[in-house]
DNA sequence: GCCGCTATTATTCAAGCGTATAATAATACG
DNA sequence: CGTATTATTATACGCTTGAATAATAGCGGC
């Protein structure tokens, strides 16, 4: 009955393989289909080990809940550029892989399908939700101005609404029925919604 | 150890319940927490009556799901009257209860984040959303129409993809935080947000 | 090159899972 | 009113689950 061998890995790189492991699983079996052995098959430990580095699978858990939020916005908070700009990769970043791809969805879903469940993880969710949409309105504020339109808190505050529900409704769209829609169809959708709304060109001739 | 008392539901009226009770369970526990012996307890019945309805729960589980889609879809494509009204009553509906509000959200979810994993409600989904989708598609053919607006084909599908997404977009909002939001606000920015999409008045001032 | 620390494995456990089966209570029918 | 039918309960079974525990292999410090 030899025992197996194993490497330690380095520093904080377990934890990291052990979040990514439990988010391919959820993506791929879905919740229930996410067990603690499935999960350390796939990142090539045993099972044991989760709790080592976890004081509870459902601890585990909701730190992939935080990866997977922080994946979704990480990349369109950091747009830059003129405002004009970061409007207009905010909404292509939010309609393009890897944000908006199957898995992603399949993660965002599982999570919030847990929201009323797990009151951590409903916290996690606000959390998420208002940066983002902060975000979005800061950048809004900054574009209506540098338009030299009206761009008070009560009209950014609404516009950001708008284009947040706009952009997160052709992202599940896309996400979830992507062979539905030709080739950049959601951005051109997404890009002249915008301009609808605002009122304003957003320099989409520029591509 | 006498055997308990109990009584004979009406035709189908049994497994109407068990479907609800699932739903509930779903709902209120997530997925993995929707047991049999959970449904069973929230029916009034015993765990093992499940499989005399259902060939599996899984089936069950299905069918619980064609009865999600069903109710976020039944009130929206019931509209009546003019073409004005009908548009916004079809944004209304889907922005007030009973189709917004967290329940449903949590089901939809829940079922979403299994459509990788089960094709047979990968499906069922795709069924229930080009079903809602051509709703509104013909909803807005009749509506450009009747305002003397180009509405041809390609036109209507690409502002049908805009304002489903921007409804469904705001649905999830509303569903999720509503308390971020003032009483009627989501349907006031959708109800804006779609005449500066159609570049034409859908009535609000009525209200 | 051994030693101590701890990351990792291996094994076990009770609880809960979906399902199968047999007994029985409620109803329909002659 | 008695009997056949079946919807429902009760119980049991084999498996999987998350977690606890004990043994051990790898590695850094001396």
């Amino acid at each position: 009955m030899n025992r197996r061998s194993f490497h330690r890995a380095p520093e904080g790189e377990r934890r990291q393989e052990l979040i990514e492991a439990t988010l391919d699983c959820i993506s791929e079996f879905g919740l229930k289909g996410a067990t603690v052995r499935q999960i350390a098959i796939r990142a090539g430990v045993t099972a044991g080990l989760v709790r080592h580095y976890f004081e509870s699978k459902d601890q585990m858990v909701a730190e992939a809940y935080r990866a997977v939020i922080a994946s979704l916005t990480d990349k369109a908070s950091q747009v830059e550029g003129d405002p004009e700009t970061r409007l207009r990769e905010f909404i292509a970043i939010n309609l393009t892989e890897p944000v908006a791809d199957s898995r992603s969805i399949s993660l965002w879903a599982a999570f919030i399908s847990q929201v009323r469940v797990d009151p951590a993880l409903a916290e996690i969710h606000r959390e998420g939700y208002l940066a983002f949409r902060n975000t979005l309105q800061e950048l809004l504020a900054d574009f209506l101005a540098a338009k030299g339109k009206p761009a008070d808190a009560e009209t950014c505050r609404a516009f950001a609404i708008a284009i947040n529900g706009l952009v997160d409704g052709l992202w599940v769209e896309g996400c979830l029925a992507g062979d539905l829609f030709r080739e950049g169809e959601l951005i051109a959708i997404a890009m002249s919604s915008a301009e609808a709304l605002l009122g304003t060109s957003i320099g989409t001739a520029k591509q």
